[in-house]
DNA sequence: GCACGGCGATACCCGGCCGGTATTGATCGG
DNA sequence: CCGATCAATACCGGCCGGGTATCGCCGTGC
């Protein structure tokens, strides 16, 4: 299987229309369709299947998207490796997200840039999937929050577990409460949860707001719109108006430190040294 | 980056002779020779350090080499598994090493055949390495043992902790003990520790004779020229002439069972959600 | 020290595949 | 029943991947 009739069979299977992945592709239509013929020739099996009004994949054709969408990650983040291996003096990014894990993140660096072959250090912050930069090659490691955020594919060690609170408006009759349970706030007519935005950039069905950050979010629950349920650790500045109950039943968010797997440069295994032994 | 050009890259790297890869290839050397300067070219990044004696790999090529033998792994991992969603009925095929985690397994066995929507599953028993099954798409799932197994690039769940026990011949002064530390059983001068094979095939260096499976192992073992540490699972029913004593201090085995990332098929699902229920 | 041999690079040619345009054929909507 | 839409087919041209022949470099052995 080429890269190339991977390539061409994601961006058809994405678009389900032949014409707009030719176009997205950058090439006509019919060589499109053939070279989908062709790897379907050679897997000797159907991945689409094709009228002339509509498209949809096959059950073979929906595993293959899967697998071909990692593998082109894996190839874009081979590339983007391969190149910084030769260019640049040895260096780290490390990918985590805006606003989460402050103080364990300046704890880290402060303790890494102390070891003897510290090289520097970048950071990536993302307001969310941080770990979408490992997935593609644009960072080293990852800081990331489970069960939130997907570790699949990536080595991992935890490096705190902490529980979670609801952030509610200081006026609200549970903001009070010295905990909650997680029934008591997931069901407030008044407060609903907030919503983030999932993987695709698409939000979850359901009532409540759509959340892009947290600056966005805190500054929606102080007008009473909204709650959200977070780790305790997100919240070390709590805007004035807000107050944080400890939520006992939620699941504990373990902090982990991710990196993929077959990288083992020897500044990436003294940060995870270093991580674990904070 | 193109397949081919990862692939003939790979076995140059691998050989570090441009005739001997070619002839694997089952090419002429001058267009691997072409490919591989192109790949470079395209890179920007030089690869491979080549005198007219000697071919060695640069830092870049390095990189290259573990990212690419994944990539090509998971390319045909995933032919594999599109060509199977394709033709067969659902099955699962369980990758695990002959002789270890026997009871677990037909626990796990038992208790997802009793599943409402149980799919056939196959078993397929390395002496080593069954993670490799998973790699290139011969195996759904597989049972492991960290900290031998890699899980690098896998998701896993862990099952059970056992400690380990060494096993050593009755006739032995250390068989007559209760239990044992590591530094004990681990250099004595008549009975050195035996060497597996490890992951390319090859013996670490040192002394202890060479072994490939557990029957050949535990007949050496009875005949006083090696000794080992294994989990305490791997060893129900031991040969005449063999104890088992744990060592106390030797790290705790997780048998876990582990699966490919993005594969999320029901059927699985129900295996992992049954194993971990055990 | 020189000749030989091994090995990667270069030069050059050929055929197949990739991509383009033009057209067909099938299907759905009005 | 007609037209619009969209994938498949037909056919052509240029590029690229593979082959053979050869060169140039370097280490080895007499």
């Amino acid at each position: 299987m080429e890269t190339r009739e991977l390539r061409y069979f994601v961006t058809v299977a994405e678009e389900l229309h032949f014409g707009r992945a030719a176009q997205l592709l950058g090439i006509a239509q019919p060589p499109l369709s053939r070279t989908i013929a062709q790897l379907e020739r050679r897997l000797g099996v159907v991945l689409l299947d094709r009228t002339s009004r509509k498209v949809t994949l096959t059950e073979a054709g929906t595993v293959l998207l899967a697998e071909g969408r990692a593998i082109l990650g894996a190839l874009a983040a081979a590339e983007r490796r391969t190149r910084s291996a030769a260019t640049s003096p040895p260096s780290l990014v490390l990918s985590a997200k805006a606003g989460a894990s402050g103080e364990l993140l300046a704890k880290l660096l402060d303790a890494y840039a102390a070891e003897p072959d510290a090289v520097p250090v970048d950071l990536l912050l993302f307001e969310s999937q941080p770990q979408q930069a490992l997935a593609d090659g644009q960072a080293d490691a990852a800081l990331l929050h489970q069960p939130f955020d997907s570790t699949a594919g990536l080595e991992t060690e935890v490096l705190a577990t902490e529980g979670q609170v609801a952030i509610l408006p200081a006026a609200h009759p549970l903001a009070r409460r010295s905990r909650l349970r997680l029934a008591e706030v997931s069901s407030l007519p008044d407060l609903p949860l907030a919503r983030w935005r999932g993987p695709g950039g698409d939000y979850p069905e359901g009532p409540g707001v759509e959340v892009r950050n947290q600056t966005q979010l805190f500054q929606l629950i102080a007008l009473g719109r909204t709650t959200v349920v977070l780790p305790e650790s997100s919240c070390v500045n709590l805007l004035e108006g807000l107050v944080a109950v400890p939520v006992t039943d939620a699941p504990a968010v373990d902090t982990v430190i991710a990196w993929p797997p077959h990288s083992r440069s020897r500044a990436l295994a003294d940060l995870v040294r270093v991580a674990t032994g904070l």
